[in-house]
DNA sequence: TAGATTGTTAATCGATTAACAATC
DNA sequence: TAGATTGTTAATCGATTAACAATC
């Protein structure tokens, strides 16, 4: 009986955050045919405290041997589970601008579990059109096809004034799990998920540091 | 003479990532015209905590008024100053795909101090091109014009793959400061400033929060 | 065996929240 | 004045790092 049993507490979200990281590098290192790696190896990588990482690794239900450090193998198996990238998950956009579009368009999220199925909008110009294959609808025939296809995710990317009348119709649809590029916090229901991916956060961190540096200069 | 003076102690990340949160906030409502404002009205619209919000804000160098509040247009001139949203700084992209257009052809960067000038790609079917007036260049051209231009900001928008060589492209042609949407780690001189836009560690946060709910379901 | 590496417990650090005094 | 709100000090919480035992 390992001490997990009964209670389990939730993983920290700096862990959830830095696992893809672990796991794209342990990919290249298979790739380049290692059989086994070492938390030191991912920490010089990754300029990180292997320490940490250890503990990381062990909360993603990993575990290694002394002296040999992890399977390689082993290991990336263990971190897509716990990621999710074997379930992969449809996905409706709403807003077919150019960042819905460059989402749209990235083949790359296949690999993350995320299978991004269609945009919409309500420009008529944009409805029509497609990219890799993937349509841009009617926003009107959204909620028709989240029932149909039975999606559970939705990634806004309209405009900060429309997102939550957006926010709204997802709900509505049936949709359990919100990806909000709009800047503005939005109102749903405490069972639905959601996630804010704000640029202007992390622009103010780069820019406050630059500044720092230019003053300094 | 105020506790601040000598030492200086860093702003904390996530202090500085709510900044601007605050800030898109206090805009609306001076808008809507308002002229006074309080933590917990910020807080309300945030679902933050007041208090929080109160240390945030002193630490941007805003301060306010017992039973009043803050004075909004004030605060929002504290604010701009402490983002450096008015003093407008140039920045380059390096890859002309989706995500490197969507950044380009994004407008509302200006209101927080960038002005995304031009992209580069290696591709002759991109180079010429334009978007919103702003050109897509041969990348050969890159270190001269930031020679040119005393760009100071670099932006990174090519696959993985290419992302090491376009900083280390960067880094000598003069950029001080990189943000980089690569989903991989770079190699950078110490004094150069780092930022890195991970959507894959988000998309990590959702895909657990999600498989969580569907579990219970 | 000796040494490298994991895994875990304890210590530290930093950020958030609570308590409360100051004040308009 | 009384009450609302700021500003700050202290307490709490959570994450990171250090120390060290276990082990292959």
């Amino acid at each position: 009986m390992a001490s997990n049993s009964g209670i389990k507490k939730p993983i920290p979200e700096p862990t959830i955050r830095r696992i893809p990281l672990y796991y794209q590098f342990i990919r290249q290192k298979h790739k380049e045919g290692a059989v086994r790696i070492s938390c030191s190896d991912i920490a010089l990588y990754l300029k990180l405290n292997p320490v940490q990482i250890r503990k990381d690794l062990s909360m993603a239900g990993a575990s290694g041997r002394a002296k040999t450090g992890y399977d390689v193998q082993e290991l990336l198996t263990v971190l897509e589970e716990f990621l999710g990238y074997k379930t992969v998950h449809d996905a409706f956009i709403v807003g077919a601008g150019h960042l819905g579009m460059a989402l749209l368009g990235y083949e790359g999220f296949r690999e993350y579990g995320l299978n991004i199925v269609a945009a919409f909008d309500t420009d008529s110009a944009k409805i029509g059109g497609s990219i890799n294959g993937k349509s841009i609808l009617n926003v009107q025939r959204f909620s028709e096809l989240v029932g149909r296809m039975g999606v559970k995710i939705g990634i806004i990317t309209v405009p900060a004034a429309h997102a939550q009348k957006v926010a709204d119709m997802m709900v509505e649809a049936g949709i359990i799990s919100i990806w909000s590029f709009a800047p503005v916090p939005l109102d749903v229901p405490e069972n639905i998920i959601l996630q804010y991916e704000n640029l202007a956060s992390s622009l103010a961190v780069l820019s406050k540091k630059t500044l720092q540096v230019l003053k300094k200069a």
